[in-house]
RNA sequence: GGUCCCAUCGUCUAACGGUUAGGACAGAUGGUUUUCAAUCAUCUAAUCGGGGUUCGAUUCCCCGUGGGACCGCCA
């Protein structure tokens, strides 16, 4: 059988991560069983939808490294079809026009609501007697549901779901200026995609009752459906657009590695044994269902950015490089070419202490900037003891022909033995001297990443 | 309120009905180091409560409690 899957989200807001973790289990799925994936836009709310909402679902996705066949589907464009499918319905009597008004729906909704009583639709034009059609109403179509009975779902994540028929009521399918509402368009659209398994947030479960209904009514084949517990907020509360750290730009804007948040999403509600590491390859062959927890799960940024660091760590440290570079350009200031030399020399000690981009941008400041600024904490420790030690650490290193570790190591040494003192005495003041700060690399990092001549002036401007 | 779903360390999660309930993140302590970090070692920490079923329940059933989702001519 083969493997269709499929993420549909709405453009009427930014996409949050839990999406794009629906999606990734989608993709992954269809992976996994040399199945397609494909996106599809669901534009059918004309007045929310946006061109920008739908150019950040494709770009979250394409960060994340989740990548869809063939080109978007837009629902819009199907919508032809889904008027016809109304059409079908009705004539086949599983649809039947309703007239009533927006007010008098209103009203029976405000009256429940007032005793308290669960309010669904009262069926009134479900089978018509001795009512007269009004004639300045446009009806809209509602779907004939199951009135008696019990329904249910095999979910591959939720197991066997039961309701009560009765719950559901009769749905509108085509609104009253003849545009097709979400139930109709998605059963239409899986059905013409011939999408085999559906795997989708928790908050849709209800909606399979419904579309499953039309399935049955068209005779088409049912898809599997798999209801993903949703992604709360570190508050425990359901991810709102309004939170911070919920889209995937959030995370970009910090400095965290497309392949770190992936391995996050991908172990948050899902696991494989021990296993916490996850390469792209090994995501799409060990991903199943059964692994998927029923669960709703918190955002944890501690766990991100400990992923991200590994990540960064184990990263060639090229490409890592490279991120940088972007992330700068778009997020900072664009590293000058001049100094991308040293920065490439040093990221191997630069990215020791970072947990993401950001951190590792921090990190290379006294690279990037010629102006040193000592905090002034940090120029209280340049004594005149401490100076005297860098006037004479800086006499020597003038006379160097190479500079490299082992001279540096040996100049050091000299001076330590001479002033009968230890490493941080002589190392300290010159790390101020040289990156403005008692915190950062080691000293023969910094000073072998520096240019001779700056290490000269950097040196001489303290004295 | 109605309907449905869920429940293991603070967090993400493992555990054919039989384990000293495991791992990871976070936290704590110590070693190492050239400061900050990193690193290494060690430690703290959980089966929501109550009933069953069973020789035996984290696991199965029921009832509570707690959390969540849905209840649109939004998707």
């Amino acid at each position: 059988m083969a493997f269709i899957c499929r993420f549909a989200p709405s453009p009427t807001g930014p996409l949050h991560i839990g999406g794009v973790r629906t999606a990734l289990f989608n993709w992954l799925l269809a992976k996994k069983n040399k199945g397609k994936f494909y996106l599809r836009i669901e534009d059918t709310d004309k007045e929310r939808s946006k061109e920008e909402f739908k150019a950040q679902i494709i770009k979250s996705l394409s960060w994340v490294g989740v990548k869809y066949d063939d080109k978007e589907f837009i629902q819009s464009k199907n919508i032809n079809k889904h008027q016809e499918i109304a059409q079908e319905l009705l004539t086949k009597g599983f649809a039947y026009k309703c007239y009533c008004s927006e007010d008098e729906i209103k009203e029976q909704k405000d009256k429940c609501k007032k005793q308290g009583i669960p309010y669904i639709y009262n069926r009134k034009w479900r089978d018509p007697k001795n009512i007269q059609i009004p004639k300045d109403i446009k009806p809209v179509i509602r779907f004939k549901s199951k009135i008696s009975g019990n329904s249910t779902i095999k979910d591959l994540v939720q197991g066997d779901v039961s309701i009560s028929n009765s719950i559901i009521e009769d749905f509108v399918i085509l609104r009253q200026d003849g545009s097709p509402t979400y139930q109709l368009c998605a059963t239409v659209d899986d059905h013409t995609m011939k999408v085999s398994h559906v795997i989708r947030g928790d908050d849709h479960k209800i909606n399979t009752f419904k579309q499953k209904q039309i399935y049955e009514a068209m005779k088409w084949n049912v898809p599997e459906f798999a209801h993903i517990p949703l992604i709360h907020s570190e508050k425990g509360s359901k991810l709102s657009k309004r939170d911070k750290s919920s889209t995937i730009d959030d995370y970009v804007k910090i400095g965290i590695l497309p392949n770190a948040l992936r391995n996050y999403l991908l172990r948050l509600g899902w696991a494989h044994k021990d296993k916490e590491i996850f390469t792209l390859e090994e995501s799409i062959q060990l991903f199943d269902l059964k692994g998927v927890g029923k669960s709703p799960s918190k955002l944890d940024m501690s766990r991100i950015l400990s992923l991200n660091e590994h990540y960064i760590k184990n990263m060639d440290e090229k490409i890592l490089f490279d991120f940088l570079k972007k992330y700068a350009q778009n997020y900072k200031k664009a590293i000058n070419s001049s100094k991308e030399d040293s920065i490439i020399k040093s990221i191997n000690f630069l990215k020791n202490k970072a947990k993401t981009l950001n951190d590792i941008y921090q990190n290379s400041q006294y690279i990037l900037n010629d102006e040193v600024k000592i905090s002034p904490e940090d120029i209280k420790l340049l004594d005149t003891n401490a100076k005297k030690i860098t006037v004479e650490f800086l006499e020597e290193f003038k006379k160097m022909k190479a500079v490299n570790k082992e001279i540096l190591e040996k100049l050091i040494n000299s001076l330590i033995t001479k002033h009968k003192t230890n490493f941080k005495s002589v190392g300290q003041p010159l790390r101020i001297a040289l990156i403005g700060s008692r915190f950062g690399p080691g000293i023969y990092n910094i000073i072998l990443s520096l240019t001779k001549d700056e290490v000269i002036k950097r040196i001489s401007k303290i004295n």
